[in-house]
DNA sequence: CCCCTAATGGGACTCTGGTTCCGTTAGGAT
DNA sequence: ATCCTAACGGAACCAGAGTCCCATTAGGGG
């Protein structure tokens, strides 16, 4: 019976493995900033994480994967939704976090990376697939709540609505020079509101 | 004096010139749609048109400039819009247009890859700007218009309106794998109707 | 504390994307 | 029809990303 070879970190995954994932990580996130995606280069990573070269290759073997990799370790720390009671008042929540984050240098660089890199690879596109899900799942509830309380349709689709909030920001990002301020996000959120007042995402017609 | 050399294609943009630009955009269209953009390879795309590998390096580049060179190409060719005398109908016509588009594989593949370029590359990201600006400017008249038949409030931004439309079926395509539907785009333009009407563009304040 | 072996890291090697050189082909002006 | 030269294209060349081999280091179970 022969063994299956088992890729490397995963049998003695602390000390020394944990601290050169750790760099690399750090290091990858450095370089996107600076060059972004395009210029990512593994060789590159591996001087600044100071770590072997061999070590980046074997242990991650594309960018790609790499990114992938970065995008589940920044899924663990989603940080949890306000709550205000309010729906106009958490969608705003939401939409503000969402910009601040895309207009953040180191976070804003690491979306557009992953976004990019899902084209054309399946598994990034998987992992950033799963990081969407929780994402819009964390902030579902508040428009559940909002349909309890009488304030939406009742058969409003939830996860439509907070994917509503982030949609107009992103596509900003993605094709206009103009800036992502606050009240690109306060319009955002109020626009969505008023659409799922209109029962413009109850689930069987709209 | 010295004479300015002048980048190749430029003196004479006729015959055999043509020719080459005409296949070798048509072999990018073609290797996008198989591997996508990462796939993307000049020397690879010389083979398809059959014609010199130098010469793509000449007168391209970079794959990122390519692309920009067929974003630019259809710029030209976009087709102008239906006009149906009422909002609701000419917002859905829109978003079943973008929606079309996205979901055709051979245009849907190219956008994605432009999405991609953009990042990084200042070039191709002036070339996305210009073309979406002017597809959203060839959309704008019919929000003026509801707003001059009274249908929405007085200051409500037409570009805010119709890029309303498309972004939520962007931000699906990019984060999702849920088919991009006739629903979908339907949806889409219910909700910015809704959204506009309730005053969520206006320019002044929300 | 020792031992076994997972994991790292240096360096040689390969393979391929991209450049350079220079001879050939063909636009288009006269 | 002729000529000048813009543009093309084959082939040799170069650099750097990714692989392989093997010696060295250090987890962590006993």
């Amino acid at each position: 019976m022969v063994d299956e070879p088992s890729s490397p970190g995963t049998v003695r995954p602390g000390g020394r493995t944990a601290r050169v994932r750790a760099a690399v990580l750090r290091a990858a996130e450095d370089a996107l900033v600076e060059h972004g995606f395009a210029g990512l280069d593994l060789g590159d990573l591996a001087q600044r994480a100071e770590v072997g070269r061999t070590t980046v290759y074997r242990r991650w073997g594309s960018t790609t994967a790499l990114l992938a990799d970065l995008l589940s370790d920044m899924a663990e720390q989603s940080l949890p939704r306000t709550r205000s009671g309010s729906l106009a008042e958490d969608l705003r929540a939401n939409a503000r976090l969402v910009r601040r984050t895309l207009a953040d240098p180191r976070q804003g660089a690491l979306f557009r990376a992953v976004l990019v890199a899902a084209n054309g690879d399946p598994g990034t596109a998987e992992a950033l697939r799963h990081f969407y899900r929780r994402r819009v799942g964390e902030w579902a509830p508040c428009v559940t709540e909002a349909v309890e309380r009488g304030e939406l349709p009742p058969d409003t689709d939830p996860f439509e609505v907070i994917r509503a909030v982030s949609a107009p920001l992103y596509y900003r990002m993605l094709t206009t020079a103009e800036p992502l301020d606050e009240a690109a996000a306060d319009r955002a959120a109020a626009a969505a509101e008023a659409a799922a007042r209109a029962g413009a995402y109850r689930r069987a017609a709209g």
